[in-house]
DNA sequence: TCTAATATATGAGTTAGTCATATAGATGAG
DNA sequence: CTCATCTATATGACTAACTCATATATTAGA
């Protein structure tokens, strides 16, 4: 053991501790969040980090995200020149990525329901 | 979008498309099996496969993890040599594997609920 | 004796996400 | 005016967590 209790101060481990974000989760909030009103980066960002779950996202990873959602056709882009600061480049959702965000909530509801069987099976063991 | 859709004909796509199975899922679910009962790899393999939430996992991967998991102190293993076919590795689950599962369901847990919290923002917004 | 099942294991590659850092325009303080 | 700071987007390098392919050894059965 050692280190393994506490999150992140272990360095050696490839089981995968009990922390850290669900991967694949900050991509479906994109998507609803878009939905409900077009969105330049650094708002959704802002938007993602006053929301606890989805707290504390890499730039980096968010900026890329969103380029590639836009290859993949599920956002489409366009820069806003007024207001100030630099420009921003603004992201609406397309009907593909409306539909692709449906697809996915149908995959999240199977994998909560996953996750529920687990505890199912652990609580019917411990506790 | 195209192969988008459809989960694994996609090789460009970084954005984690709805398919494959939740990562850091395996795990807790063989601590949770060594904790019903010892067994070696080859066995957890099979109930794994025996069910629809854990079918599939690579025989290589659940090797190393067993590994890991010993190296961590979460298992320890002896050999089995009785019996037919090649020796066994029969892993145990210890004290600080059994209370490293209680909080990786801790974890779950509280995943689980962000997926709820994510699903409602979604009903909110569509259906 | 050859094939298949049981059983464990390693090397190489991929993917998703993180960390660090670069860039640049606008704004306010002094 | 100029320097620091905020807003905003972006890229390079790295790592963690798997996946895929394959190696190896023992035993059982046709």
């Amino acid at each position: 053991m050692r280190n393994l209790h506490h999150s992140r101060d272990n360095k050696h481990s490839r089981c995968g501790p009990p922390s850290g974000r669900m991967l694949g989760f900050i991509q479906p909030w994109l998507l609803l969040l878009l939905s409900e009103e077009s969105a330049h980066g650094y708002q959704l960002l802002d938007k993602l980090n006053q929301n606890e779950d989805t707290r504390g996202i890499d730039p980096g990873f968010l900026y890329r995200t969103l380029r590639q959602f836009e290859e993949d056709g599920l956002v489409k882009s366009s820069w806003d020149m007024e207001g100030r600061g630099p420009a921003r480049r603004v992201y609406e959702v397309t009907a593909d990525g409306i539909e692709y965000l449906h697809s996915w909530v149908g995959h999240i509801r199977s994998n909560r329901a996953r996750l529920g069987r687990f505890l199912e099976t652990y609580e019917s063991c411990f506790g």
